[in-house]
DNA sequence: ATGTAAACGTA
DNA sequence: CGTACGTTTACATG
């Protein structure tokens, strides 16, 4: 199907017209309530169920039906001819919801882009001018089809118009035919409003008459041939509705003119005129990358708005003069390049600390190349190798960690990267959800860059076409966008002040992750294995006793299985609601236990800690690779906050608070070679960030003591000599000082203390009159942030928090601890990375050989190698220590061991 | 097959 | 009703 229906060439006289007429309001108003708001909405705030449900429909229906004409008509304002004539019109309706009044302007900029007319008009309503169109339609011999959700334009339905109408959700359309009317009311479409009149219409503030209903209204209707006839024999009617009938007889008459739909209006878009066009395919994604709708809702619009393969990248704005080198020249084109920024894309494959490449596609302002490593001559891989690894030539790539791995595979060496689009598109938005390429030129460049379908899937061996045109052009257009998109995030990230986190951070740091990556942690198999297995048997004996006490067999992992053990056969009290029921999480299971001492608690408490501890087991040794060693990936661009996460496996969420899971530490271990493992971390590096910040003298002076910190900061609050402070005080306060940086409430300490609200209240009052500059800064960062719309860490990383402006109270509050935590948490994750940065710089001017492994937020792994365990622990401390000039010491403590877990301190 | 919720591990 | 993550399982969708 082509999109646009050329009304010359009588194409389209082949079939009749088929003309789609939409209920803007009505559909939107009914998405919104049938979508749950909380499931729709943009991380900046906006709701979008509404904009959600009535595209959908809209899609569905333009699959479905394909019409060759489309229009939506709107409401402007409660401001109608009917209210003029009846002042209590729709007078019952809850004032419209903002979340819904905002959506509306998003579906009209909707339906610009895709080109469809939407109309309004003052003094009327959407189904007026709609019952227009469907007349001039009808009159034109056009096929009409109404999408509403209002049952008044049932009365539109004929032989040739059909009402499409929502049954539940937004999926269900009832096909509303001449048939289908008569058999839902018993009288044909155009006494409709008879009924709807004698019944009357709630949602419209029109009272029918007491007592009668559908089937009444229809009997009399039919009885006496229409309503006029109803109401001059109403005297003939008996009974209670006879009476009730001759006492509304003028309210029955006010509704059948009021929902009467005016069918002449003076319009300036005629049916004729809504033939479809082609849509603003830029302007539509665009916003759909706005509204944050992608996958199926996102393939389902476009599929239906270009189901044909159009749109080359060409045509969209990418066009470039490129080539593919031959074998031999690839010295040439590169010495050709000179000195000025070269895009360049690699194909490949990569992950687990290594990869693959495949080819090249290099672009700058002038041209592209691509080039395939395959038919490499030994002349081509020498020039580029040496191309690579000058400093000089600069080079400019989109998430390079990952090449840089294949690279290194290689034997290649990678430098004078000057700028990595995904680190820098970070720096501009940390909050992004994807720094795909691709969804960057659309947000960036307002292009669409398409990967060319070359027939078969990428081979795993790289044994596919290579000279292929399309993995080519694909390859250079990439590569050209990358160049393209760097201009336009350098200005970005100069704007916003993140020059210095990119180029002196975030950039150097990729490096030192693949390094990372690379180099992996060796990992004690037999150990794990062993200990999986005990695990395995611990489980099989706790699930064999909670089976015994409740004397039969359920799914212990299933929380649904569980709540009707605990809640409906054990009878237990309720606890804290979920989406879908009550958790059965590890608190509520404890505080359950404390209330009923029921033995199934311990034996399903137990159940849960083995199951996991084997689960994390067996999960760590499946990605040992052949090397005996894992790999896992270091993320640099999913934490909004700036720190790093880690993937496949996560190594940043070890067991270690329990005896049983420190079990698993002492499975990763020092490797051939070297002499053992030592970590190095910061304690309280966020309460010494916040000591800095807010330049509170007494928290300053209580990390200058050196002392316990806790203790501290307890014998501040009670008033009483550091030495005498009691282990609840103590503990008390280690709560509020960890709780602090994530905006902690009276009642969420409340609750991790097992303490009254009142007390917890009273808790943090003493503390903040205690230090009083930590709550003046705090109070400040919220201020500042609602005020400039943006945090900012020590480094300059900023968190843009639009939802403090937020008129939803939780939004609000949510942003609120966001912006608390935000330059507390980044700052920290700032000062490691500049820690490890200079680590390893100060590790190869000592010429070193021990290695960084891992980064656990505050903590650093390193393999020691032989005789050099003083010499690197010196170097750490010293490093780590000075990564930052606060106001208060930075303490690193530092352990050894054969294994991370001996290596604890 | 794919997505979401609940649960839980870390800092 | 405390921030930042990733993974697993069960369960509900298509």
């Amino acid at each position: 199907m082509s999109v646009v229906v050329d009304r010359v060439s009588g194409v389209a006289d082949v079939k009749r017209d088929r003309l789609l007429l939409l209920d803007g309001h009505s559909l939107a108003y009914r998405a919104f309530f049938a979508l749950p708001v909380e499931n729709f909405s943009t991380v900046t705030g906006q709701n979008t169920n509404a904009v959600y449900g009535f595209t959908s429909m809209l899609v569905n229906v333009l699959r479905d039906e394909q019409p060759t004409h489309v229009a939506v008509a709107f409401d402007l304002s409660r401001q109608t001819f009917r209210l003029e004539e009846y002042s209590e019109y729709k007078a019952k309706r809850n004032k419209t919801p903002d979340e819904f009044k905002s959506q509306l302007p998003l579906i009209q900029r909707l339906l610009d882009a895709l080109h469809i007319r939407h109309v309004s008009l003052a003094g009327y309503e959407a189904d007026d001018i709609i019952a227009t169109w469907v007349t001039q339609g009808l009159e034109a011999g056009m096929e009409v089809l109404i999408l509403t959700g209002d049952r008044d334009s049932l009365q539109l339905v004929t032989e040739s118009s059909t009402v499409l109408y929502p049954m539940r959700g937004v999926s269900d359309l009832a096909r509303m035919t001449p048939a289908a009317v008569e058999e839902k009311y018993g009288v044909p479409p155009a006494r409709y409003p008879e009924i709807a009149a004698l019944v009357g219409e709630d949602s419209d503030n029109l009272p029918g008459i007491p007592g009668v209903g559908p089937k009444t209204a229809a009997k009399w209707i039919n009885t006496y041939d229409g309503l006029d006839n109803v109401i001059t024999h109403a005297d003939q009617i008996k009974g209670k509705a006879g009476d009730n009938l001759r006492a509304h007889l003028g309210d029955v008459m006010r509704n059948r003119r009021l929902n009467a739909l005016v069918r002449d209006l003076a319009l300036d878009v005629a049916p004729a005129d809504l033939g479809r066009v082609e849509w603003d395919r830029a302007a539509a994604l665009e916003l759909l990358d706005e509204l944050e709708f992608r996958g199926e809702i996102r393939t389902r619009i476009t599929d239906v708005l270009a189901p044909d393969d159009d749109a080359p990248v060409e045509e969209s704005g990418f066009s470039l003069e490129g080539e593919t080198l031959a074998p031999g020249a690839v010295g040439d084109y590169l010495a050709g390049l000179g000195t000025s920024p070269v895009g360049v894309h690699v194909r490949g494959a990569w992950g687990s600390g290594t990869g693959r490449v495949d080819g090249f596609g290099f672009a700058t302002q002038e041209g592209a190349a691509y080039v395939g490593v395959e038919g490499f001559t030994p002349e081509d891989e020498t020039a580029l190798a040496e191309w690579l690894a000058d400093a000089d030539k600069p080079k400019i790539m989109h998430d390079a960690k990952g090449p840089q791995l294949a690279l290194e595979a290689h034997g290649w060496v990678l430098r004078g990267l000057v700028t990595d689009t995904a680190l820098s598109a970070y720096i501009v938005a940390p909050d992004q959800r994807s720094y795909d390429l691709a969804d960057l030129t659309l947000r960036y460049l307002k292009r669409e860059l398409k990967q060319e379908d070359d027939g078969g899937q990428d081979s795993l061996f790289g044994d596919e076409e290579v000279g292929g045109d399309g993995v080519a052009k694909t390859s250079m257009l990439f590569a050209r966008a990358v160049l393209d998109l760097s201009v336009e995030l350098d200005s970005a990230v100069e704007a916003s002040g993140g020059h210095r986190l990119l180029a002196d951070v975030e950039l150097p740091l990729l490096h030192q992750l693949a390094k990372m990556e690379q180099v992996g942690i060796a990992v004690d198999t037999e150990h794990l294995d062993a200990l999986e297995r005990h695990f395995a048997g611990q489980m099989k004996q706790a699930a064999d006793d909670a089976f015994a006490v409740i004397g039969k067999e359920i799914n212990l992992g299933s929380p649904k299985q569980l709540q009707v053990v605990l809640f409906d056969e054990l009878d237990m009290p309720k606890t804290k609601r979920t989406k879908t029921g009550w958790t059965t999480d590890a608190d509520a299971l404890q505080q359950l236990y404390v209330k009923t001492e029921h033995p199934f608690l311990l034996a399903l408490l137990r159940h849960r800690d083995v199951t996991r501890l084997r689960v994390t087991i067996e999960g760590l040794l499946k990605t040992v690779q052949p090397d005996g060693r894992i790999h896992t990936t270091f993320n640099q661009t999913i934490a909004a906050t700036g720190r790093l996460s880690s993937t496949e496996p996560n190594l940043q969420n070890i067991p270690v608070r329990t005896e049983e899971g420190r079990g698993i530490r002492k499975g990763f271990v020092v490797g051939d070679g070297f002499e053992s493992l030592m970590t190095a971390d910061y304690s309280q590096i966020e309460m010494r960030i916040m000591a800095h910040l807010s330049e509170d003298e007494l928290l300053i002076e209580a990390f200058r003591s050196g002392r316990d910190f806790h203790s501290i900061t307890a014998a501040r609050v009670f008033g009483v000599d550091p030495d005498v402070v009691s282990v609840e005080q103590r503990a008390k306060i280690k709560a509020m000082n960890y709780g602090l940086a994530y905006g902690l409430s009276a009642f969420g300490l409340s609750q991790q203390l097992a303490i009254e609200p009142s007390e917890a209240r009273g808790l943090m009052d003493e503390y903040f009159e205690t230090f009083g500059g930590i709550r003046d800064y705090l109070q400040g960062l919220v201020a500042g942030a609602r005020r400039s719309g943006y945090t900012e860490t020590i480094m300059g990383r900023r968190r843009y928090l639009p939802d403090l402006l937020s008129d939803n109270r939780q939004r609000r509050e949510t942003a609120e601890r966001m912006a608390l935590n935000a330059p507390i948490q980044g700052s920290a994750a700032d000062l490691i990375k500049v820690a490890m940065l200079r680590v390893q710089a100060a590790l190869d001017e000592a010429g070193l050989t021990s290695r960084m492994l891992l980064q656990v937020h505050d903590e650093l792994v390193f393999e020691v190698a032989a005789g050099e365990r003083e010499a690197l622990e010196a170097l750490v401390r010293e490093q780590m220590g000075s990564a930052a000039d606060l106001n208060v010491p930075l303490d690193v403590s530092v352990g050894t061991g054969p294994s991370w877990h001996d290596a604890a301190h």
